[in-house]
DNA sequence: CAATTGACTTGAT
DNA sequence: TATCAAGCCAATT
């Protein structure tokens, strides 16, 4: 088994929660996982998914930057998979691009996320560990 | 252990 | 509206 997973498993694990026709932006998936400002780190997370393999596939074109604009770089095809694959789920972009956030952004039940940190730290809490 | 990198954000110009 | 710069973070080297 593996010790307590990386910020990056934990990343993948809430993405795959994103239903379908939702998104969530870098930075509300760091600060729902506790880091209010590693917007930044999460879009290394996905990235990373290029190079590590994941057993469950997470839908990594759900997430999108604060602006509701796809905000890969470097990489105009993948760009491109993920504006396809956003409007297939119903999603509909204006003519620059750009995806109504307040229409389309994804409010996680609480729940959820408390059972993701939980698991995060290794299942059960009870072993305290200062 | 320090430097580097990148699918971010925000605030100022 | 478009650019720019400076913070911030985890993983990599």
């Amino acid at each position: 088994m593996q010790p307590s997973p990386s910020f990056n498993t934990l990343v993948y694990a809430l993405v795959r929660h994103i239903p379908r026709g939702k998104v969530l932006s870098y930075g509300r998936v760091a600060e729902l996982l506790g880091v209010p400002n590693g917007a930044r780190a999460v879009g290394w997370a996905l990235s990373a998914l290029k190079y590590t393999r994941v057993v469950e596939p997470v839908p990594w074109h759900r997430v999108v930057n604060a602006q509701g604009r796809i905000s890969i770089k470097g990489a105009p095809e993948a760009a491109f998979e993920q504006h396809a694959r956003l409007e297939d789920e119903g999603i509909v972009f204006d003519e620059r691009g750009t995806l109504d956030m307040s229409r389309y952004l994804w409010d996680p039940p609480p729940p959820v996320v408390a059972e993701l940190l939980r698991d995060a730290q290794g299942g059960r809490p009870d072993a305290d560990a200062p």
